[in-house]
DNA sequence: ATCCATGCAAATGTTTTGCACAGCT
DNA sequence: AGCTGTGCAAAACATTTGCATGGAT
C-alpha cells in the first residue's frame, strides 16, 4: 500500500516535534494510522495492515509505540467497548456507533460544535479542565451494508 | 454491604420481566450494579466487590450474566478506553472522562439534552436508527482527590 | 422433567514486560 | 558514544468456552 495524504518527511517532522525518536518503525507506524484513520483500529489491526509491508515491525513495538504516541498526543485512544482503540490526533470530532456491526464512524457537525460549545461557555466545572466535548449517537443500521450519511 | 436502594424482589422482577430465570446469582449481580453505579466498573472489580458476602458466585458468571443482561438491555457497556465497564441502563446521561485519574464520572443535564435532541430533530441519518445521543467530556482534574461538582 | 445457568478449568485473546541488540541523535 | 527503541519470547491480564452438575420454571 502507498500513503499518499501526508509525506513520510512530515510525518517524521511531526514526531520529532513531539519529542521522540523518528525511527523507522514509527513513521510507518505513524502513516498506517492515517491510512486506517476511519478504522479506528486497534493494535493489532494495525499490525496486520503493515505486516505484509513491513515484515520487520513487531507488534510489541506497535503496542509501545501507540502507547508514546498517546503520551506526546500524536494520537487520540478512542472509547470503545471492545479492545482499545486509537485514531490520529486531530480536530474534535463525534463518533457514531452501529451496535449492529461495531462500526465506529466518524462524524463532523461544525454547527451543533458551535451550539456546544457556546452551552458550555456558561458552566462552570470547578476547577476540572475540559479539554475536548465530543457527542457520541448509538444506534444501528438496519442493513449492515449500508453506508451511513447525514444530511 | 446492604444494599437498600431497590429490593431484591424488584430486581427479580425485573429480570424476569426482560426475560431471564432469576438465579440468586443474577439477583446479587444486578444489585451490586446497582450499588456500583457511579463506578461503571469491569466483571472483575464487580467481582471483587461481591465475592466477600458471596463467595459462591464466580467470575465466569458475572462474565456470563453481564452479557446476558447487556443482551436484553438490563445492563449497558460503557464506552472507555482500557477494559469492558458496565452500567446499569437507566436514562441518557453523559460522561465526564478524567485523563488524570481515569474516572467515569455521570452528568446529567437536562437542559443539555433538550438542546441536542431539538438539534437532531431537523437531522436525517438515512436509515440509521438512533438509539441514544450523549456526550463525553475529556479532561483531567488538577487535584486527583477533588470533587467534580458543575453548577 | 426440562432446560438453562453455574462453577471450574482450560483455551483464547489482549496487553505488558525484560532483556540483548540495533539504530537514532 | 550514549541513550532509547526494537524484536522476541515470556508473563500478566482479560475474556470466552466446554462440560458436568445444580437450580429455576
Amino acid at each position: 500500500m502507498q500513503f499518499t495524504g501526508t509525506s513520510r518527511a512530515e510525518l517524521r517532522e511531526r514526531i520529532v516535534t513531539a519529542g521522540l525518536k523518528a525511527t523507522l518503525q514509527r513513521i510507518i507506524i505513524y502513516e498506517t494510522l492515517f491510512v486506517l484513520h476511519d478504522t479506528h483500529p486497534s493494535a493489532d489491526e494495525l499490525f496486520q495492515n503493515l505486516k505484509a509491508a513491513h515484515p520487520g515491525i513487531s507488534l510489541g513495538t506497535v503496542y509501545k509505540t501507540l502507547d508514546s504516541f498517546a503520551e506526546v498526543n500524536l494520537v487520540k485512544r478512542v472509547l470503545s467497548d471492545d479492545k482499545r482503540r486509537f485514531d490520529v490526533n486531530e480536530q474534535p470530532h463525534n463518533h457514531i456507533y452501529c451496535t449492529n456491526t461495531n462500526e465506529i464512524i466518524d462524524y463532523s457537525d461544525p454547527e451543533l460544535e458551535k451550539l456546544v460549545t457556546a452551552y458550555f461557555k456558561g458552566k462552570n466545572f470547578g476547577n476540572f479542565n475540559i479539554q475536548t466535548i465530543s457527542l457520541q449517537i448509538t444506534g444501528s443500521k438496519t442493513d449492515p451494508k449500508q453506508k451511513i450519511s447525514i444530511t
